[in-house]
DNA sequence: ATGATTTCGAACTAGATGTTCGAAAGAGTA
DNA sequence: TACTCTTTCGAACATCTAGTTCGAAATCAT
């Protein structure tokens, strides 16, 4: 029968899955036009609500065809957790990278990271910690940082030979939790905290407990 | 002019602002409005998304008019939103009723009482904490737990005497946010766990930090 | 240059939203 | 019971948005 979907290949090698092709290995054409759609939204999004955004208004302001769009993505809620995915893995490397300079330096650094990772891109972050959309793009965030977190946690705990008393998956939610929570405050209310204080004051509550920090003895 | 939109009064008194009238006093027929449409939306999430629902959906299922669904709601989300307030405050009635029985007992109690209070409405936790609709009603609901607890904590602050170290906000936000993202966790994976283990472990983990917990001797 | 891939544009279907209004039903009160 | 006030009904309506289709034109990689 007439196919005639349009299905971009994006492909940099021939098995590509569904991770979408965050290369920039991809034709000009696709770069070009996944970057449009991203920023116009991105645009968008600081001027009105998400929810109060139509497609119609991205392709008005990307200055790209309807059917174009749809060859990317299937929804502006789609753009919007690509954005998250983004978001992460930058601050993945970011972190990685750091690691990489300094090896068991200190460990209380990753959290300011993510602080000063998120001031950076303060207009992005607002938006999916906010659970726009259908709240996908929040919710693969968080997955992505409680599984990061995760795998450090579990690196740590073998490396000192220590066997956590309270299982990994619940540390690692609930640290994620913590700082997506603190997150959301900090960026939302524009107290004038630096971004290293914050981090600062949370890593000491979150490795001591709040026994020491709210003056409560227990909880 | 012919204004005719049927604003509906909904209200026990004279003076009833945005709170939309949660009460027992307003006419049987709103009463029976209302939580026929929020009983047909939590109906259809469990079946399908709730991004896939359709306004018409909920008239079919809850056996209502269109014109009296728009008397009442603006739009599906804004079910979601009163919903999302419904569980907060008959939560934090549940732990306000057991610090009355309970004056001076085990201060851990509330987390336990938060994740019995989850199982027993599962599908309604699991719904707004995956951050379905806008986001608007995980985000209410996020903003009233961590105000609660910030309240909690400036209490028990100020009667042990003690100035906290971290701000309280941030300790609240912090508080709300492992404990939202443990639960959503716990409710998602059908781990095993018990409420009363976890809720365990979490003020453990909370309150005694990190330190000790996952073998790491820093963040 | 050439063959492959992407983009364009314009049209079109299908479906959901939110409003309108008079008439009917039901609630509350005496 | 009878009376008044409020809510609900139903059916219509205009409007908008999503998502798809296709041939032609543009752009890419080599």
């Amino acid at each position: 029968m007439g196919d005639h979907v349009v299905v971009i290949s994006t492909g940099v090698s021939s098995n590509e899955a569904a991770p979408a092709a965050r290369g920039a290995g991809a034709d000009r054409r696709i770069r070009r036009t996944r970057t449009a759609i991203r920023n116009a939204l991105l645009e968008l999004c600081v001027e009105r609500e998400f929810s109060a955004l139509t497609v119609e208004d991205v392709l008005e302001r990307a200055d790209i065809a309807r059917a174009t769009f749809y060859a990317h993505y299937r929804s502006k809620e789609d753009v919007l957790v690509d954005l998250a995915h983004e978001l992460a893995s930058d601050r993945a490397d970011r972190i990685a990278q750091h690691e990489a300079k300094h090896p068991e330096g200190f460990t209380g650094d990753p959290v300011r990271i993510v602080f000063e990772h998120a001031q950076a891109h303060r207009d992005v972050y607002l938006v999916i910690l906010q659970g726009a959309g259908d709240g996908r793009a929040l919710r693969e965030f968080f997955d992505q940082t409680s599984r990061q977190a995760e795998t450090l946690f579990r690196a740590r705990s073998e490396h000192a030979g220590v066997e956590p008393r309270v299982p990994l998956p619940l540390v690692a939610r609930a640290w994620a939790g913590e700082v997506i929570g603190t997150l959301v405050w900090w960026l939302s209310e524009d107290t004038g905290l630096p971004a290293d204080e914050v981090a600062a004051l949370l890593s000491d509550l979150s490795v001591r407990g709040r026994r020491w920090a709210s003056g409560s003895s227990e909880d």
